[in-house]
DNA sequence: ATTGTAATTAACTGATTGCCGAACTCAAGT
DNA sequence: ACTTGAGTTCGGCAATCAGTTAATTACAAT
């Protein structure tokens, strides 16, 4: 996550028009005056302005490393609360069952055994091996803390289960805007589903599954997974 | 969008362990041979190898730009296939304006000019600053490839409007699902405002605000911001 | 075995960086 | 009016970069 950031700011910075402006705004950001960012450095305070002003037409990298890795090491010591700001992540109550498999499982495998019927996902995925599943609770999902982060174990070939699913376009979106994807998602006795969830659903690649168990006999069958 | 990989390029090689393979890599990756890629910046290619090799140990971003810069203009003379590869059809499709600021601007700034109505947001927030803005439209983005990840310009300290909004729901939905969230959300407008929509943006501390001016007029207005 | 072509290395020069120290501006307190 | 803190400007110097030429290695392909 700050390698992320990281690269971030020095791409922006070696990109930047001015990238003197460019660093300060970034040491700004990090409230950091520039005697504090020099003494991060060990440098004097002049050598920080001359960057920031452009008197170096071109720093090299290795300079623009430290700079940006001592704000972001700076804001860690000081309980990383810019660089988090920057990613946001909290912690949850939304998840009702969470496991991991020792081997891949078929995602059909899967969907025989809770008796799903499949709604998007085309035939060569099927096969594909899995790693485990989540069971979520599609509206606490999201007003709660950070599920999203907590959503996915070890592997993220995995399949999730939404619960308290109306039509089932709340948790795909969320499933669109989050970088990272299952390989399945299945809707626990959903009313009727949206059409855009499919949609959406197809381009993601996902398979889309739903199922009239109940949660708890859901996880019965798969403690049998292994 | 060029830019956008530039600066993903730029930062890649700077905090890279090692520059000068991450350097090759995207000159591979950009099918060009030491020779072509130094005949595209007049040098020789026996400089290309001296980068790639890591004997400059910090070459000046200059010399970075150039190389990073020369390598995208390359392939966008030759169609820009390995650059539209690397982003999803037509994403751009779904952003209307996207646009960075020199220096911070407070909050309640934008919010006035724009004649925003707060509908989220504590006083205390709506001095801080931000330094870009993202206008999207709300379907479009989540059924068009890969918005999320070009949402943020560089900085995440930015607004984002949404256009196209009906209860502001599935917008929040988003912005709670991706890691990276803005400091303002600002609806363009809207129908009715969703209450969880307003509470997402409670938690996630997002001043959330709606205005009835459209697209063009916001555009120009923030044109003249800095 | 020979021929190209791409990549690597050495040796060298002028330009620029990275850093310092000292002097200086500009507000904001006290 | 004096002090303090943050930021700016600049001459100077050793270390390093950006670039060249020319020679050498490393292979595929003929």
């Amino acid at each position: 996550m700050q390698k992320q950031l990281t690269r971030r700011m020095a791409g922006e910075i070696v990109i930047s028009e001015k990238p003197g402006d460019t660093l300060k705004k970034w040491r700004t950001i990090f409230k950091l005056s520039q005697k504090n960012l020099a003494s991060l450095l060990n440098v004097k305070p002049s050598v920080v302005c001359d960057f920031e002003k452009g008197r170096r037409a071109s720093p090299g990298i290795g300079t623009v490393r430290k700079f940006v890795e001592a704000m972001v090491e700076y804001d860690k010591a000081q309980g990383g609360k810019i660089v988090s700001s920057m990613f946001a992540k909290d912690s949850n109550s939304a998840v009702y069952d969470i496991r991991e498999f020792n081997t891949g499982t078929a995602i059909s495998k899967l969907i025989r055994n809770i008796d799903g019927e499949i709604l998007s996902g085309s035939e060569d995925i099927l096969e594909r091996p899995i790693y485990g599943y989540t069971i979520v609770d599609s509206l606490k999902a999201i007003t709660t803390f950070n599920v999203f982060g907590d959503l996915y174990g070890w592997s993220n070939e995995r399949a999730i289960f939404f619960s308290g699913v109306h039509y089932g376009r709340s948790p795909m979106i969320a499933i669109r805007a989050h970088p990272v994807k299952p390989r399945v998602v299945i809707y626990i006795k959903p009313n009727t589903i949206d059409k855009l969830a499919v949609k959406l659903a197809e381009m993601e690649r996902i398979v889309l599954v739903k199922t009239e168990l109940e949660e708890e006999e859901i996880v019965t069958i798969l403690k049998k997974f292994n």
